[in-house]
DNA sequence: CGTAGGTTTGACCTTTTTCAAAATTAGTGG
DNA sequence: CCACTAATTTTGAAAAAGGTCAAACCTACG
């Protein structure tokens, strides 16, 4: 178990034949590898210079044994990541390739705006692949939405790493499923 | 928290705009709502005549305070459903639609063998918009589907409710994402 | 300044969805 | 037990979404 305490981490799935899933993506004070007690079920890859702490599960077993209510603050924090984890697979599996994407802002926008920072400033430290992999499309689909965005005024795009968000409630009726009211 | 003691449940969750993800199928002797501290996050739906028998959550806590190892189990069990959820994401992402069937019946498969049933001969509770539902498809896709793995030969179809399995090497093939062999 | 890696764009193609209708299955009352 | 109705499943044809292949375009870095 690790603890991100600067940069930013990709955290993966390898496939046999080449294919990635990417799980999710951690920010300076998340926990990496809660799930994934004893096999060591994912791979993770830093995007940018980054600083980790290592934690290892004997302590966490032991500061369990300590105390209970660890144990279930233990459970919440798992059950927090499961939730995430269905709330993607309802995105992956459910939108369409614009729905997803304006979900993924929104969902960065949010985390921006628990961190303390301008939610409508968003700096995208992974690369496209990563977001194609994380949103089950290919480079290119993600590549010609963010244009689409663009076109349609909903985003701006400054050098493929700063989204600055111009139309945050037609962004949010996206990800819903509804159809954006500007042309 | 339930626990399925016969029949057969439907575990989903609605979106406001009609659209519904189902997380899990749940089998007698499964735990439903484990990872669903606090908040209703699902619903459940019977499938069949079905018993459940109620777990109030207090009584979970108490029995965590009680015997931390235990919180510890129940620890690892929402990570079984964390990984759960991380492979179904990766097949609803990453595969198309006769990999993602094939993966489905498989996993049936093994659940089968492990219940100590025929893995060959799998008996289908749940309706096509459920497996559509499930895997991120159309009914008619999955109706499809099933249809070309019939001519295909790697399955027979009986009353869509009984699904024999032919070829089970074949069908591995396919949801690992290679080509199947035979015509 | 030139190269390498990542991104955008274009044209075409495959897969899946959509809409519509036929066929099967299940349930109900005679 | 059988006929009738409702629901589910299957099939068909057309349309749309996204994927693939290929090339051009940045951007950063040496």
């Amino acid at each position: 178990v690790y603890r991100v305490e600067a940069g930013h981490v990709c955290i993966y799935k390898m496939m046999p034949d080449g294919r990635r899933q990417v799980i999710d993506f951690a920010y300076p004070g998340d926990m990496i590898g809660l799930g994934a007690l004893g096999t060591h079920a994912a791979n993770a890859q830093a995007t940018v210079k980054t600083r980790v702490r290592y934690i290892p599960i004997s302590v966490l077993h032991e500061v369990v044994r300590t105390d209970a209510r660890l144990g279930i603050t233990l459970y919440e924090a798992v059950s927090q990541e499961l939730l995430a984890a269905r709330e993607l697979l309802f995105t992956v599996s459910q939108r369409t390739a614009t729905e997803r994407l304006a979900s993924f802002l929104l969902a960065l926008s949010r985390r921006s705006e628990r961190r303390g920072e301008d939610p409508l400033e968003i700096v995208l430290p992974m690369t496209r692949a990563d977001i194609a992999d994380f949103l089950g499309l290919t480079i290119e689909t993600v590549s010609r939405t963010f244009t689409k965005l663009r076109n349609e005024g909903l985003i701006d795009l400054e050098q493929c790493i700063l989204v600055t968000i111009k139309d945050v409630e037609a962004l949010a009726e996206l990800a819903r499923g509804g159809h954006a009211s500007k042309a």
